[in-house]
DNA sequence: ACTGCAATTGAGACTCAGTCGCAAATGAAG
DNA sequence: CTTCATTTGCGACTGAGTCTCAATTGCAGT
């Protein structure tokens, strides 16, 4: 393989005098064979079960890299741990999460882009980096939902939960 | 206090049974006394400083209710922990994080509200929640930060880390 | 190809935020 | 004032991620 991002890798490498070594180059391998969002474990147990042997230090150590190279994405999608996924170079999304079966949607909207600008200047800030996600109920999921949503509580609004934490159901009012 | 959020914690405890016990009143005190993000360990500091003993796990477990009831917000802020904020009834705001002094603003946008609402539309998804923050340089750190950049390597743009995880410094090329 | 050595790796101990189980304590309905 | 379900504190536990250090390995120079 010799994409563009594989060249950005190897560059970045030798320009901080680092080594290419058998390692990196799997994980790099495994994060742009697939276009998903994978954890760190994941990624370790892919590349174990495919007979290379890797430690889970150098896992994260080498996603480091990838991430301040600039090819790889760190995202937080669930409420633990983070999530890697390929960036390619130039283009840019943000995600729509889904609560129900943990779908990940990529999208752009440029305009709203523009306004993140504007709302910068407002402030004097200037903008590295910014994670915008909406969590809610995809359109495959909505369905299933609004039934299960009907055998629950009336006027108990279909609202937001900061996380998976688990609470009581609240009970019938008697 | 008997503010607005005290009178729905309240009913929201009722609601289900739940008791409004005194180390839930103090920890709801202590995080609607002051407009701040904090931390569920600050906030333990906070209250044991003020002779009120209480423990780690109920302060986890009440900022739950407090999630769960609407008044209160969990972000991230750093990468690392949640912090929690006192959110006013009917008011959304988003965040401007400063990665030089960690001074977080906040923002609001309708515009953007608005795209997000177009953007779930052609997914057909349907959101409950939505987390947007930008990360950068504040107004107040921009000098200092451009002062610093210049002292470093030449070509190297400055650019977004995900995070505080630290690598060696690029160093300069001979 | 061979050497030298800085960069890298694996293993496992460690950290830190957050969670859990359980016996003792407590709020509130009667 | 009683009763008893809910709540609390304690401390053990979990899981993601980090660190240390001795052993290994790329790769620049020959």
């Amino acid at each position: 393989m010799n994409s563009r991002e594989q060249t950005i890798f190897r560059k970045y490498l030798e320009r901080r005098g680092l080594k290419l070594t058998s390692e990196r180059q799997a994980l790099f391998d495994e994060l742009f064979a697939r276009h998903e969002h994978m954890e760190a474990d994941e990624l370790l147990v892919r590349l174990r079960t495919k007979h290379k042997k890797i430690s889970r230090a150098t896992i994260y150590r080498t996603l480091d890299l990838l991430v301040d190279s600039g090819i790889v994405g760190r995202v937080r999608i669930g409420d633990t741990g983070y999530r890697y996924e390929r960036l390619r170079a130039g283009e840019h999304h943000d995600h729509l999460i889904c609560n129900e079966c943990g779908r990940v949607i990529e999208f752009f909207e440029p305009a709203i882009e523009n306004l993140q600008d504007e709302v910068c200047e407002r402030y004097g800030f200037l903008a590295l980096s910014h994670s915008h996600q909406l969590r809610g109920i995809c359109r495959q999921c909505r369905p299933r939902a609004a039934r299960e949503h009907a055998k629950s509580v009336e006027g108990e609004p279909l609202r937001a939960r900061g996380g998976p934490r688990r609470l009581r159901p609240v009970p019938s009012p008697r």
